[in-house]
DNA sequence: GCCGATTTGTGAATCCGGTTCAAAAATCGG
DNA sequence: CCGATTTTTGAACCGGATTCACAAATCGGC
């Protein structure tokens, strides 16, 4: 018994290896190329594998680009993990959420260009029920850093206290001001078309008025351009500080 | 010559006319089966006409859908052009532009998905320069409205005077919200996860915020929901009596 | 170690729908 | 009315995702 379950432990890590092996690839290949470029046959033979085998693991193309998403979140994810540690204001930190993500965005433009393909309808559709869950479970970490830093706002006071509204639901509104702008800014010519530039400085000013609009102390006006940028890299700086957002 | 020409002009006309047909139809067609559901040569021949022709006039099934996106955005567009005349205050006003996006991408569901998946880098290049020009073009009169109150906002002092930023740059704000939130919303499953309900309230009361934040006037509380409440039925009661927004 | 049964891997064939283009039809100018 | 030119046609083409009949590998009992 104990060999055919060691048999059986080995063939399973195998098998995990080939599936890492196909995302890694196929990452590569879409850093490289671009989604067009990362094609089933090619990826399969990329691997020394048959196109066959590919679909043992991923049941259709858009399920192994909802793992690659995942793989990806999941990096990105840690990122945010030791924020609430960070020897900062509740207010300051939630600012180096924002920024962590922007710089993420940046370093990473493939990721962000795929998930905005996967989360499309005709896309979405296609990616097996266990891959999505994966997808949205690799995303937690960051909407933990968000609940604990707003909580502990709450506690400390520098937030009133809640009138229906969670710790989640108050997170929502970084959260979209943060995805429409990257939606926004990352449309080609959209944002040139009414000679709006440098979209992520606005990002981050909007986003203090967002937050000192609901009085999240120390409040900070983002109509005072040098206290914005100012309080930016003192942020930027304590990031750095703590390793996070390094390459 | 005469008669030449106006032939010529029919003839144009009629081309116009089909033009306007093909997009017609597959509107209709994604309103009923997805996007998945416009396939090229069925809707050529649910017009009567052969494939070939309407390749004619679409470089692509992307340029077409871009074609079918403008058409739907100039309809848009037309119901914020009254918005800047409304005998409300200016933030109120603001206020009617965000709930007539909302309501509107909520009666149409699928344009939303369509210029979701249009903006998406993939599909984008495939999309011929003027009809990315003229879905920029068609959504112009919603960045006029947002200039129009913007600037007599400021006129009136309701609104601190600019310090290194437009009017434009100032509706980016609002404009990253509302998109951001359109796609948490309608991220199958995401909002679920994190046991985010009702979306669109909490766009407003974020909107508020971020309005109250940059310290428009007369600020407003987002974390009194009462408040808020009757300040978005006071709004929609006066843009149900200037006849917009109806289906 | 050997053998039939079962699982896993293979890649050529299938399928699908967007796009093309040679031929047919319509229009034009004289 | 006629040859030249433009427009329309739709069957053929093509690329790439997906399938599946077959082959190879592994297994479990002897």
């Amino acid at each position: 018994m104990l060999p055919a379950m060691s048999t059986e432990d080995r063939r399973r890590r195998e098998r995990e290896a080939r599936e890492a092996l196909f995302i890694e690839r196929a990452h590569e290949r879409i850093r490289e190329d671009g989604l067009l470029g990362l094609q089933m046959s090619k990826l399969a033979a990329d691997c020394e594998y048959a196109t066959g085998t590919l679909y043992q693991h991923f049941e259709s193309r858009e399920d192994l680009l909802a793992a690659v998403a995942a793989r990806t979140t999941r990096e990105r994810a840690g990122r945010f993990r030791a924020i609430p540690e960070l020897a900062l204001g509740t207010r300051s930190r939630m600012l180096a959420i924002v920024l962590t993500d922007i710089d993420f965005a940046a370093q990473n433009p493939d990721y962000y260009r795929l998930t905005q393909y996967l989360v499309t309808e005709v896309v979405w559709a296609n990616v097996s029920v266990p891959r999505r869950e994966a997808l949205l479970e690799a995303g937690r970490p960051i909407s933990e850093a968000v609940h604990a830093v707003v909580a502990e706002a709450r506690e400390r006071g520098d937030l009133p206290p809640a009138r229906e509204i969670s710790e989640e639901e108050m997170g929502l509104g970084p959260w979209a001001l943060n995805v429409g702008m990257q939606s926004l800014a990352n449309a080609q010519g959209l944002l040139d078309a009414y000679d709006i530039h440098r979209p992520y400085d606005h990002l981050i000013r909007h986003f203090h008025a967002l937050m000192t609009g609901w009085r999240w102390e120390p409040r900070l006006d983002p109509d005072e351009p040098a206290v914005v940028r100012a309080e930016t890299d003192r942020v930027r700086a304590a990031l750095r500080a703590a390793g996070i957002g390094e390459q």
